[in-house]
RNA sequence: GGUCCCAUCGUCUAACGGUUAGGACAGAUGGUUUUCAAUCAUCUAAUCGGGGUUCGAUUCCCCGUGGGACCGCCA
């Protein structure tokens, strides 16, 4: 059997993380099984959707690793045939025209609220033997006996009892189609074998699932699988901070990283947290995923995100740096490059994302280094005596390697009868600007020995 | 309000009906260290409540409670 999975999201905004690991969930399914995935904009909506948030998914998946199958498609060049299949609906009886203003569908709605009952069209054009002028939507005329069951991979059998499904409608009244319409024949359409997508279209389910039985069409498979909550608890939204893959990029996450948190996220394989992508694919089951929302946790991102940066190899993370300083920071000068690569492996160790790894390269990155008054605090006169006599020392070396350097520090450690923090805090703070940074040994063989008489010089 | 779904440490989750209920993140403590980190070791921490079924229930069933989703001429 072939599998051929789809991710479709309206561009009517940001693709959120939600989203993100529905799209990821498909392309694994399709590709576990050497399939198919296709990407398909829902832009039936043409008051809201945009060129801009279009774009904005594409390369938000393509940068996940997500890489659809095909050219994208767009739902709205295939109107025609969804208006096709609605006039056959009608023809085969399936489908009915509805002359309800807005208002009556208020009164209804208040109504039914009024005697309990569930807020579904009443059903009153159902019957309506002749046609009027005024304007009408086109319903679905959905079953009002019995229940319906759905097999759903992850969620098991679902059963619903048909009185609960309204009539929806599937033509507006300018006779553009909905998305229950459109879904369903693109679906069928693009021979869809494999519906992943979150729990919240569970109805839309036994809606669409009509519509395949009216047609006499092949109705596929369905997983649906819970959503992600905010902090909050509730349903992830678009508005919600750091939900978008962008603000991950932007703090510098690695997508690799992303990938394994989104992955975790509601699936599990025994106790295993990290997965190449190979392993992603050779190991995701619908099986193993969950029925329970879960929660989005920052704190877990990063974690996994320091875990690749930590292992990725130092000239792809220094790639991927320079590509994050050139978008987020500025860029990186040339000349900076090949001290920047040689410090990558100890730059890393203290960082959870690209961005750390910025900030800790400042002292490289910067060529005047500006001491805060705080720190500057702790330059006092003796300190700076330290400094001098490094420096004395420094200027009189020819080689300068890891024991060169350890001696003169060694020699002042002496003299001054101190400890490591006496010498190694006032030549940190003079050489970086802060007394927090790298080993001090790291800092004095990552830069120019021009660069540090200057920088020493400079403490007066 | 109606319909549906869910429920294991704070979080993500594991556990053929039989485990001292496991792992990871976070948190705490200690060791190491050159500051901040990192690292190593140790610790804290959960089966929502009540009934069944069963020799035995985190697991199956019912009720309750709590949380969530849906109820658009949005998708």
């Amino acid at each position: 059997m072939t599998f051929i999975c789809r991710f479709a999201p309206s561009p009517t905004g940001p693709l959120h993380i939600g989203g993100v690991r529905t799209a990821l969930f498909n392309w694994l399914l399709a590709k576990k099984n050497k399939g198919k995935f296709f990407l398909r904009i829902e832009d039936t909506d043409k008051e809201r959707s945009k060129d801009e948030f279009k774009n904005q998914i594409i390369s938000s998946l393509g940068w996940l690793g997500v890489k659809h199958d095909d050219k994208e498609y767009i739902q709205s060049k295939n109107i025609n045939k969804h208006v096709e299949v609605a006039n056959e609906l009608v023809k085969k009886g399936f489908a009915y025209y509805c002359y309800c203003t807005e208002k009556d569908l208020e009164e209804q709605k208040t109504q039914a609220k009024r005697k309990s009952l569930p807020f579904v069209y009443n059903r009153k054009c159902r019957d309506l033997k002749e046609k009027k002028d005024s304007p009408a939507v086109l319903r679905f005329k959905s079953k009002i006996s019995g229940s319906s069951l759905i097999k759903d991979l992850v969620q098991g059998e679902m059963n619903v009892s048909n009185l609960t499904i309204e009539d929806f409608v599937i033509l507006r009244k300018d006779k553009t189609p909905t998305y229950q319409l459109s879904a369903t024949v693109d679906d069928h359409e693009m021979k869809i074998t494999h519906v992943i997508r979150g729990d919240d279209h569970k109805i839309n389910t036994f809606k669409q699932k009509q519509i395949y039985d009216a047609m006499g069409w092949k109705i596929p498979e369905f997983a649906h699988i819970p959503l992600i909550h905010s902090e909050s608890g509730k349903k992830l939204s678009k508005r919600d901070k750091a939900s978008t893959i962008d603000d991950y990029i932007k703090i510098g996450i690695l997508s690799d990283a992303l990938r394994n948190y989104l992955l975790r996220l509601g699936w599990a394989h025994k106790d295993k947290e990290i997965f190449t992508l190979d392993e992603s694919i050779k190991l995701f089951d619908l099986k193993g995923v969950g029925r329970s929302p879960s929660k989005l946790d920052m704190s877990r991102i990063l974690s996994i995100n320091e875990h690749y940066i930590k292992h990725i190899d130092e000239k792809e993370l220094f790639k991927l740096l320079k590509i994050y300083c050139k978008k987020f920071k500025k860029n990186i000068d040339s000349s900076k490059e090949n001290i920047l690569l040689k410090s990558m492996n100890f730059l890393k160790n203290k960082a959870k994302t690209l961005e750390d790894i910025f900030q800790n390269a400042q002292y490289i990155l910067q060529d005047n280094i500006q001491v805060s008054p705080e720190d500057a605090k702790l330059l006092d006169a003796s300190s700076k005596k330290i400094i001098k006599d490094f420096l004395d020392e420094f200027e009189k070396l020819s080689k300068t390697n890891k024991e060169t350097l350890e001696k003169i520090v060694n020699d002042l450690l002496s003299k001054y009868k101190t400890n490591f923090k006496g010498v190694g805090q006032p030549l940190r703070i003079a050489l970086t600007g802060s007394k927090y940074g790298p080993g001090l040994y790291d800092i004095l063989l990552s830069l120019d020995k021009d660069e540090i008489v200057k920088r020493l010089k400079m403490i007066k």
